[in-house]
DNA sequence: CCCATAACCTACCAAAAAGTACGTTCCGCA
DNA sequence: TGCGGAACGTACTTTTTGGTAGGTTATGGG
């Protein structure tokens, strides 16, 4: 588990497997889909993911160069964790508002505090 | 997806979910389950949780205090995040050797470089 | 009378991660 | 004769995260 998280952890890899789920992209494709991405944490984290062998990189010896990505099929069995954590998450988001505070529909989160050597229940 | 994996990061905190995934604890008994985490660690990530809505707290105003921790139904929900991560990671083991080197059993990952004007097929 | 226990908090520090800015190489194009 | 694009690399700074060491409250036990 630790591993799973180990590899799936940095702030753009999850963008960048997303963008190869949908097949075979070159560097610069990658980089226009997610915004905010600078090209150094592209290619950083990119590397990181070939190392970890998720990734595998073509390079195209031509000029210009041109490098195409692709999943490799340990990469493509990360899917059903993008699954699993979308469906969560979305979960999440309906009890929580975009403030990010949480409203908890539900259930209560309470705690119990003494004041003036009285218990009250306060409501976090 | 971003925001399920904002709750989870953090060094400790699949630990501390991990248990209170069997019952409500108290916070000295999370602390010594836990080998090598701080008791700063413990609190501030369990403080972050709750803030998330994913655990709860019950103060209980006795002398000496005492605190049991237990998760809401939405970090129960968490469980479904803890099967799918263990069972890609320990997939994920199979074609990794100890010393974190992908094997990858089924396919080659290759780069193709130019060496003195004349393109080769380099394993990675 | 002091120490241990419980569940913290605070200040300070170190390390890791991310961001900013700029350099590189080769070629075709205006 | 520069100019831009492709796919990076490198130096430096900032932000985030984790770790260390100490303090706090109140009480019962030796």
């Amino acid at each position: 588990m630790a591993a799973a998280l180990s590899v799936i952890s940095g702030k753009w890899k999850l963008s960048i497997i997303n963008q190869l789920l949908s097949g075979q992209k070159r560097y610069s494709e990658i980089n226009r889909a997610i915004p905010g991405m600078t090209e150094k944490m592209l290619s950083q984290q990119i590397r990181e993911l070939e190392e970890d062998g998720i990734v595998s990189r073509h390079i195209f010896p031509e000029v210009p160069p041109r490098v195409e990505y692709s999943l490799t099929p340990i990469g493509q069995e990360l899917s059903s964790i993008f699954y699993t954590l979308e469906r969560w998450g979305s979960h999440y988001m309906t009890v929580t508002n975009a403030n990010g505070e949480v409203i908890q529909p539900d259930y209560t989160c309470y705690t119990l505090v003494k004041q003036d050597d009285e218990v009250v229940k306060a409501e976090v």
